[in-house]
DNA sequence: TGTACATCAGTGAACGCGCGTTCACTGATGTAC
DNA sequence: TGTACATCAGTGAACGCGCGTTCACTGATGTAC
């Protein structure tokens, strides 16, 4: 009650800045809308700001064109997913199909492939068109664009590998053979939100993606577990 | 010598449609020169008769608009490598690291690996500009273009699976998982051939890949192997 | 073989339109005293 | 607290340009007799 700080905001982002942060967000939104059914390298300028409500020329107060506003674009969807991504590479890393965990009990492995899709799943209903622009823009047209993405991809695939390098059935990998399953686990993981996206919102053939998902993860699982015989 | 059906062309092509053709492959080549720097949605009419060396309206004797002319891009670029595509899969699906093969003599399978992964970097290094653009049209902003290449290599799926179950380690797997494994095959190909061409030509990270793709297509054969475990 | 007519791939001009970018501006917000 | 000046996000008009599409055309190729 006495800290008049909060409440008078000393170092406070200012009535302007704020405006200026909601027109941002306006242009962000409108663009990630329209690249549902586009890609960015054929998304206008004109088009974005008719969409969001304000000039065309007020464009160039947030962004120098549209490939800027894409690498916005990128940094915001894959690092607000990253909490979220972590999490369920996490879980499927831990192990695949081991036969016992020492110490958690019961846990079969499969559990932890079928709630690391279901993560996956539940991510793509969640931002569908954060994971449709990133796996459309991943090998799109647009240079900086692609940089960024496997830029950030290439973060998470180190990230998957600490992790991986955590647990004791790690125990004699190579960096470099950490660093390769991690890449598969993370490729498989864009390529199930990919497609999990294609099959769209019908409960049938996103159950099929679903459970072919699951049967490839339980594969390299597999594959995991002899990698060292 | 006495065929005078053969020298006198009762039902030729002719001049004019030899002509007619000639025109469409100088619009389908611009296309995918211009396709290397951005993506089928921003591809222009103009610019492609422009690189042609034709009139925008001659345009119209051989496509409807760009998206066709996509589509048909697709049609030859996965028709033509279907051949090659079939080899080098075949090659790694008769299995991956096999202690033996019944026959063959002293086979290990790793050496069927590295040929394929070599097949993929051959086709790579001939078919570049092919290849960029089923890598970022398969996820492109285009939905016509989008569904014929899904549908190509959905057929390649169907085929490898084939192979598979021709193979005696094939014994007691189901068609759902031979097509599970088929596409993981066929997913990893593309993926490969995608970073392939990211990696440049420059040999030092190129290498880096192959050995990478290396890596991951052993894993997937050792996962492979003990699935009926 | 020669002639008269039909076909049709490619031309070139024209159209209306939306694009990206620039510019001087305005008026609310921020700052100094 | 009140006043005078500075800042700057967003405006609205203007620009030149290349776009996709249409159209009547031309002239080489093809066909019928």
């Amino acid at each position: 009650m006495s800290h008049t700080a909060e409440t008078t905001q000393v170092r406070a982002p200012g009535v302007r800045q704020a405006q200026k942060l909601r027109t941002r967000r306006a242009l962000l939104d409108a663009a990630l809308a329209l690249l549902e059914e586009q890609s960015l390298s054929s998304l206008g300028l004109r088009e974005v700001t008719r969409a969001a409500g304000v000039t065309p020329a007020a464009f160039y107060r947030h962004f120098r064109d549209t490939a800027d506003l894409g690498v916005a674009l990128v940094d915001e969807a894959l690092g607000s997913l990253h909490t979220t991504i972590r999490t369920a590479l996490a879980a499927t890393v831990r192990d695949g199909t081991g036969p016992e965990d020492g110490g958690g009990g019961e846990d079969g492995g499969d559990e932890r492939i079928d709630a690391a899709v279901e993560l996956i799943d539940a991510l793509v209903r969640e931002y569908p068109a954060h994971v449709r622009f990133i796996a459309r823009e991943q090998h799109g047209g647009v240079t900086a664009v692609r940089a960024a993405i496997s830029g950030q991809l290439a973060l998470f695939g180190a990230e998957v590998a600490d992790t991986l390098a955590a647990v004791p059935e790690a125990a004699g990998w190579s960096r470099a053979d950490l660093l390769m399953l991690a890449g598969l686990y993370v490729d498989h993981m864009v390529m199930t939100a990919s497609a999990l996206l294609a099959a769209g919102p019908e409960g049938g053939t996103r159950a099929e993606v679903a459970r072919v998902a699951r049967r490839r993860m339980r594969l390299i699982s597999l594959g995991r577990r002899h990698w060292l015989d």
